[in-house]
DNA sequence: TTGAAAGCGGTACCAC
DNA sequence: GTGGTACCGCTTTCAA
């Protein structure tokens, strides 16, 4: 009923066998052209899809490949543009090739990547839930080729994409050290500081920070690392404590979005942005040029690096080397408004 | 190489044979429990997970399903996070029934949706491109349950998820002129008012903003209604506008992306909102909860219409009966603080 | 240059 | 309860 007519209704109305249409559809083997003509015409006239399930079956190819991205509730996609910037960039680099994207949700419990396989899929791309994957050895298992993306995997035979977080985290605390601020606070995220290696996305940035202080000839000071969630509400109580804490004169916030509550806590407590305190976020997401004041930030391509993503994944799938199996994508500091100069005491 | 084991596989292990492997799967016929035990130890000392290529070609199910979404710039996704959200909820209720999502762009002009037949998906759901899209003949000759969202098609026969825009035009409108507005200013979108009823969405919420006009006994004026991009920037344009029109004192724009960018227009103009212009918007984004002040909108809850959206779609594939084609979706007035009494001059 | 036929890995009907 | 086997629609030898 959906489908109905196949190869076969085709090869009979062009009065040729079905490897002969097969031939042509795949330009493959030796066709005159009388005969691809007829062909082809058969094709139009039924409007005739070869169906892929029946071809695919057969070539062992699927032409699909899986977009596994981390869920927060349970069962529902995490709630961040990111991931459709993500999957803009993957999306578009696939269908260029003719792959189509299948997108899942990730719950790092009880997942097993069984649809991979059941599904024959071509390729995988894991975007990094933050902390180390349990998910690595599963993926590694299914033997078909895979991208992860932000996760800092200390394997080198992964291929990885990932952003130069460190640089971004110094470039940053650079920025607000040249303005001669010297006591910086950074709101981390809402994970505890020793377990801040388990997630490189931050440990790198924070790495970042405090190579920048070392440089500095400025101490390390662990009190000014605030552990809220990554949230405008997180980044409100982060203005809070910024409230009680008059001798910071700075935060680094390592995601815009927080960044944003921030803002939006130091206005409602009459301090002013960049005079009393400076701000800068991480990411530049769309938004943070309209914030006001707009936010100073270190800006990555998330479309981009969904292209990247995907260039890597075809590479493996095509079979062309690559240099490298990791990229790191670059990071650009955006110097807007809710930085400021400093004047000494 | 990549999938090794199949059905043959586990059913020499089981010593059975492979229908009765498939039996187990399928928990169809009759199996004794011991053959059961057999086999399932089988399946899982081996592995094994079974090719859906192979099944499906045989159903003539795909167990898949296609979201198509409209594209900005010609192969890529359209910049907005509301897709993002839709794809949360739709995802989230497939996924419950062992569904997958094929995602695509979607070029107005060149698509064929030939990879629907290709890939035998038991289902599609096309986004609202905002204007009357020409795919609908297209989608109708595929023959399989589909379901459009934000497309306002004229055919009773469609499945179609629609908000209630309408409503929501008339909510922002009748909060506006109870709090004493009079002059109140429309910023549609970057589209000609000669042809705002070939955009479903934007045209009902214009019919409830006239309505509301109409009830409140005054006369509905073209010339109050800003035709400029639905955007950050559009909106900067519009307080632009706005500061050129004193006595307009207030301004309801179709989407919060552009009323950001009026509030942020009008800062910088040195203009108060709520004391000089009221500004109120529609969709209610998470960010604009944050907006400074916090904007005042028309609330849609979009995950859920994308749950919505799939449940029209299971239901046809189910074949269970529904008891209408259109789901209208709810809307709220979000009074937040951009919206203001106008004391009488 | 073309066609016959053997799979690909399952499902499902029908015997036993 | 269990197994044999004819498909599903296509690709791909191999022969003609």
């Amino acid at each position: 009923m959906k489908q109905e007519i196949n190869i076969m209704d085709v090869a009979q109305l062009a009065n040729v066998s079905i490897a002969t249409v097969s031939n042509v559809i795949n330009g493959k083997g030796r066709v005159s052209s009388l005969t691809e003509k007829r062909v082809r015409k058969a094709i139009d006239e039924l409007g005739y899809a070869p169906n892929l399930l029946a071809r695919n079956l057969k070539t062992k190819r699927s032409g699909l490949i899986g977009l596994v991205v981390p869920t927060v509730k349970p069962g529902r996609l995490k709630d961040n543009p990111f991931y459709w910037d993500l999957l803009a960039g993957v999306e578009e680099y696939a269908r260029e090739r003719d792959f189509h994207i299948i997108l899942s949700g990730f719950d790092e419990a009880e997942e097993s990547f069984e649809f991979v396989k059941e599904r024959q899929l071509d390729g995988l791309i894991i975007v990094g839930t933050g902390e180390q994957s349990s998910a690595i050895d599963k993926v590694l298992a299914l033997n078909i080729p895979f991208v992860f993306v932000d996760n800092y995997l200390m394997n080198p035979d992964l291929y990885q994409i990932s952003l130069d977080d460190r640089l971004g985290g110094w470039l940053a605390t650079k920025h607000l050290l040249d303005l001669n601020h010297r006591k910086i606070a950074v709101h981390i995220g809402d994970i505890p500081l020793e377990r801040i290696h388990q997630f490189g996305v931050l440990h790198e940035r924070w790495n970042g920070y405090r190579l920048a202080l070392e440089e500095a000839g400025i101490a390390y000071d662990a009190s000014l690392m605030i552990q809220l969630p990554t949230s405008i509400e997180g980044g409100q109580e982060a203005a809070e404590w910024l409230a009680q804490h008059s001798d910071v004169t700075a935060i680094f916030s390592f995601s815009d979005i927080a960044a944003i509550g921030i803002l939006k806590g130091l206005k409602e407590r009459g301090i002013k942005v960049p005079q009393d305190k400076s701000v800068i976020g991480f990411d530049d997401l769309y938004m943070t040029a309209f914030t006001s004041p707009p936010l100073t930030t270190v800006s990555q391509n998330i479309v981009v690096k969904g292209i990247a993503a995907a260039q890597l994944l075809f590479h493996q799938i095509e079979n062309s080397s690559h240099y490298s199996r990791k990229v790191v994508l670059p990071v650009e500091l955006k110097i807007r408004e809710t930085t400021g100069w400093l004047s000494k005491d």
